[in-house]
DNA sequence: CCAATATATGTAGTAATACAATACAGTAGG
DNA sequence: CCTACTGTATTGTATTACTACATATATTGG
């Protein structure tokens, strides 16, 4: 199965981007998936078997906790709430976004006073 | 061994950087090391575990192509040069990193226009 | 009423890749 | 001689996004 390169681009920012949800509103895993493609115009789109696992990575860690809330008398969804630790935590990535993706562009000749950054043909 | 965060950050980055800097002049494993550190002052630092296989990936797929040149008699250094293919590639990953960065950033808040992106505390 | 779709969570196994640790060897300076 | 730097390379490990699958309930259209 070929893989796509944009799955290498989102390991570094896919709890970051959670997190950041989580903490402007408490909310759940199914609720993620269609907020992010919604948002980034289909560029973050994340699978189920991404996400719930990934869930589950930020409360082990303590950045989330999470409890279930019935909708109905049968169905139940999980709730997440980030924790201090998780917004202290956000803070620290968010910094490390900016500067990791600052330096990136920067090295690739892409600038806010963005110029042709077709590569030369040396 | 505690690992670093931003180890996957650079996952996306590593292979569109190297081929960024093999199109600009031809080069060498350990030459990029350093380079990649001084530009970026330190933000993409990649070690020699993580080149040398890289580079032979990027041969394999056919996008760079490498001999070894004799800088004295005994010792021989692996020179890589970017081939056609390589550099559509280039253009192609290039693209997608803007548009993925571009993203991201938006959707954490982070403009050009940059304000506050301290979290709210809801 | 029934089928299809959407909602909702979760696991097992696989692929990709940055790293540490290690190995080897030449070279330069004290 | 000895240390640090240059230079390439491999092995094994950790992390994580994905596919495929499993399981349910809820809603909508024909």
């Amino acid at each position: 199965m070929k893989r796509q390169y944009s799955e290498q681009l989102k390991k570094g920012v896919t709890e970051t981007a959670l997190l950041y949800l989580i903490n402007e509103v408490q909310t759940y895993g199914y609720s993620i998936i269609k907020e992010l493609e919604k948002r980034t115009t289909g560029y973050l789109k994340l699978k189920g078997g991404t996400i719930y696992p990934a869930l589950q990575r930020l409360e082990i860690k303590g950045l989330v906790k999470s409890w279930q809330q019935w909708t109905t008398e049968r169905r139940a969804r999980r709730y997440y709430k980030i924790t201090d630790k998780g917004r202290q935590f956000l803070v620290k990535r968010l910094v490390e976004w900016q500067d990791f993706s600052l330096a990136v562009s920067t090295l690739m000749g892409i600038s806010d006073t963005a110029k042709a950054t077709s590569p030369n043909t040396t």
